[in-house]
DNA sequence: AAGATATAATTACCTCAATTAATAATTGCC
DNA sequence: GGCAATTATTAATTGAGGTAATTATATCTT
């Protein structure tokens, strides 16, 4: 079998298996309804404020549905739609202080279990992984995400 | 900043971005509703008749979960739902001769899609990615599954 | 052999993610 | 001023995921 052929079947077989078990792992070690992309979400809010479209463009995921993300975490109170006065079509999202707050003891406790999970691993092996997923990230997004 | 953290922070970034572009990748090569973990369970159940358990343990879900997706191939006419003669308790799922043609018409689909986007990668790239998919794979399924 | 415990699968109930299509509001172009 | 493009939301639909409870069958214990 070609490498390309074998490498397109171990993604198909991998990455959703990966998902599956950290949003499993990410559930345990949060509140049940935290998910995977409020992390991601919230993480790029913490660096600026941004747009709908951007935010979307950036998970890779339909404008309606990250508008409907950010609903949700407008309702738990982590960020607010504020008015782009220069562009009123545009919404810009701003990560509360709560919403900080949260991401911080979050992100912590995520990054503590995901640290001890990838313990084992030896630092070559660790280099492997994150090279190999550097490639990945790549090969995957055409567009420019920041 | 450790390798650890650094690799924890990649794999929560890099793996949901991948799954998703995958999925719809998937979702535009097929038919749309047509999901990726419909792919994997055909593909077990190619190789040999197994229980419902055994499929969820593979997969990484719960069982209800696996029931369920059991019965949407089972609307579909993909497998069928048989009765363990040794243990009555069990269900062992056959794959159908339609479910096999569905896997292998939608597989090669996917494999040429999936072929064509992994082709700009040198072979040491690919070498890469599959050694660190590998090391994951590892070290995400040592965990008690269910 | 009877009762208790464990296992396998399903069902019910709930939440979240993702899509397309339709709609509203705004901007920019000519 | 009118029309196309952009931005965001809502509606409708589909699917995935979980826990808890239920049913049926096996197995263990006494």
């Amino acid at each position: 079998m070609l490498s390309q052929e074998k490498l397109a079947q171990r993604i198909l077989e991998v990455i959703p298996l990966i998902m599956r078990v950290v949003g499993a792992n990410i559930r345990q070690e949060t509140s049940a309804s935290f998910r995977v992309s409020h992390h991601r979400v919230l993480k790029l809010l913490y660096q600026r404020p941004r747009t709908i479209s951007e935010l979307a463009a950036c998970q890779a995921v339909a404008l309606p549905t990250m508008s409907r993300t950010i609903s949700t975490l407008v309702e738990r109170g982590w960020v607010t739609r504020t008015e782009d006065t220069n562009d009123r079509r545009r919404v810009l999202v701003q990560i509360t202080d709560e919403g900080r707050a949260i991401l911080d003891q979050l992100h912590s406790r995520i990054q503590a279990h995901m640290t001890a999970r990838l313990a084992p691993l030896t630092a070559e092996e660790r280099e492997l992984v994150l090279a190999g997923l550097e490639i990945l990230e790549k090969t995957f997004t055409t567009e420019e995400l920041v």
